[in-house]
RNA sequence: GGACGCGUAGCUCAGUCUGGAUGAGAGCAGCGGCCUUUUAAGCCGAAGUGCGCAAGUUCGAAUCUUGCCGCGUCCA
């Protein structure tokens, strides 16, 4: 069988590929297919195609001097670094202004900006721990070299080695005695103190975002601590880690519409998955016990600040324990994240404080709906009640909602945006929870927790259904709901009843949306601020 | 899906309401010059390129109209 081969390249970028790369073994020597001929068939005014790269003012004199490059030698295929910006942070504190160290480093990184003062220049690099300064002075580098470093031109890609100094305003700085550009910036940088901030080119180029602003940065970075915590905390737990599939004949374990996809070999319709949740408790079926899954979910839904088709989601399924005890796991993992991000508890939203410090408080749905509308109501309350009350609040009931979806459509009209500190929504109606297990005294409602805080919703768990009879009750009675016209039910996945079939131990179960939560330890507050190649429409 | 808003130079933004000396501006970046302690360095000088796309109205359109494309905000 031949081997699969997949070519993303876009044809122009290919196309200026093949005349900008240097070729291995052929860089030293000569130029590599006569590149300048492709340049010169028709010269375009706009910055938009890299052809135009040649002709265009502020990008030409690069590309001259890229090509000059490659003949002069090329470009080195690897750097020996021995310092990063944060280590001359930390190996160097406090160390007096005008002092000269003795010590050598060699440092690597991306040139931000150039100061120059006849023969003196000072540089700023950038590598991913930080910013530092070059002190370029023609007295060390020599005249030869000090003219090749004015060469440079900014988002240059360089390597020096130079003493480690402060300057007379105090700046650490390395003095360098040689350095090597590792590779040229063929497009000029964003203002260098705006940076870039149009929110569609920041999304669709996030390459540029990351070398101009210094929050995106920050914000990648939070967020590979906040998902590595997010690990350690369920692996401290015994948890273990496991992936479960992406493509599949019929999405599952969640409501919500999915992607729809085909496979040409066994010319099979698939989805992708909207949820871990029915494979992760397979899992248990077989033994597992604790597992957990950090996952790409994909909702063919609309996008807004917090919703992306594909977003990550954690959840987490663990044998013999019930709901409370996933109250208890959320509490301390969300604090831990918290820490891990921003070493505090507190957060800002909309620019008020907020505490995640643990315990959350805990409130039954029906008693959050009864407190925030002052209506005497409940479960067994007579359902053309429950529809005036919903009306009531501006919404319009479908007649084969019963009386659980009414309180839960009631609890999203009038309580969720309201709630601002943690707080776990308990008690969530049979009706609307076809997953979970009835609570154990109560009746109408199950064994589950939803996580708000500042009007959104962080997490969702219960105490796992593992009667394979009910199971199969609650789904038939989403079918129903479907068949009534509700395209949002759940449909009835037999494999996953058998596998209850086999036994699932008393479980609790938990999902996490780990953008939200980046979000909310981040402050920010558009979902693709968090989400490095948000999801958009073709340029 | 609906309403509203936005799209001007590589980047950040004026100008659009009230169409014509604005024959389209500024800052940064870039280019030339000065400068060995800067922190968005500074000073001097020269140049340059652009009104998302397409139609239309008009003697004349960045500006008004319509359609399209992309993005955003709010709503469903």
């Amino acid at each position: 069988m031949p081997r699969r081969r997949y070519d993303r390249r876009i044809p122009h970028a290919r196309r200026t590929e093949n005349h900008l790369r240097p070729q291995p073994g052929s860089c030293m020597t000569d130029t590599p297919d006569e590149p300048v001929e492709v340049f010169d068939d028709n010269p375009v005014e706009e910055l938009n195609d890299s052809l135009s790269l040649e002709s265009h003012p502020l990008t030409r004199d690069r590309v001259a001097k890229y090509r000059q490059a490659l003949e002069d030698g090329g470009f080195p295929y690897s750097f020996e670094r021995d310092a990063t910006a944060q280590d001359l942070v930390d190996r160097f504190p406090g160390i007096a202004p005008a002092t000269e160290t003795g010590e050598k480093v060699t440092v690597a990184g991306r040139l931000m900006n150039t100061r120059v003062m006849g023969k003196l220049i000072f540089a700023v690099v950038s590598d991913v721990t930080g910013t530092l300064q070059l002190f370029v002075d023609a007295a060390t580098l020599g005249d030869k070299g000090f003219a090749s470093f004015k060469d440079l031109d900014s988002g240059d890609w360089i390597g020096a080695t130079g003493e480690v100094m402060t300057t007379k305003r105090g700046e650490l700085s390395v003095r360098i005695e040689s350095f090597v550009l590792l590779q040229k910036s063929l497009r000029p940088l964003p203002d260098k103190w705006h940076g870039l901030k149009d929110v569609e080119a920041r999304s669709r180029r996030r390459y540029v975002d990351l070398i101009a602003n210094e929050d995106a940065r920050a914000v990648a970075l939070a967020r590979t601590r906040i998902i590595g915590e997010l690990r350690r905390q369920f692996e401290a737990r015994g948890y273990i880690e496991v992936d479960t599939p992406v493509l599949l004949p019929e999405a599952t374990g969640a409501i919500a519409r999915p992607f729809e996809t085909h496979h040409n070999a066994l010319d099979l319709d698939m989805q992708l998955r909207i949820a871990t949740e029915l494979y992760l408790k397979r899992l248990v079926v077989g033994g597992l016990e604790r597992v957990f899954e950090i996952g790409r979910i994909f909702r063919n839904e609309g996008i807004d600040a917090e919703h992306n088709p594909e977003f990550t989601m954690l959840e987490s399924y663990q044998a013999f324990a019930d709901y409370t005890t996933i109250m208890t796991l959320v509490e301390e993992v969300v604090v831990a994240c918290a820490i891990a991000a921003n070493g505090s508890t507190d957060v800002e939203v909309d620019g008020k404080p907020l505490s995640l410090a643990a315990p959350f408080k805990r409130l039954p749905m029906l008693d959050a709906v009864t407190e925030a509308t002052g209506l005497d109501i409940d479960y067994d309350t007579d359902i053309e009640e429950l529809r005036a009350a919903a009306r009531d609040h501006g919404i319009n009931p479908e007649d084969h909602w019963g009386p659980g979806k009414l309180v839960e459509v009631l609890f999203d009209a009038t309580v969720e945006e309201a709630i601002w500190e943690p707080t776990f929504i308990t008690e969530h109606p049979i009706e609307v929870s076809p997953l979970s297990r009835a609570h154990r005294s109560k009746p109408h409602v199950t064994e589950r927790f939803e996580l708000f805080i500042a009007g959104s919703e962080y997490a969702n768990a219960f105490s796992e259904l593992n009667d394979p009879f009910d199971q199969r009750a609650r789904f038939e009675a989403q079918a129903a709901m479907k068949a009534a016209g509700d395209d949002e039910a759940h449909p009835i996945d037999e494999d996953y009843i058998r596998a209850l079939e086999y036994g699932l131990p008393p479980t609790g179960g938990l999902g996490i949306g780990v953008d939200r939560l980046v979000m909310l330890l981040t402050g920010k507050t558009h979902i693709r601020e968090v989400i490095l190649f948000p999801t958009m429409r073709p340029e």
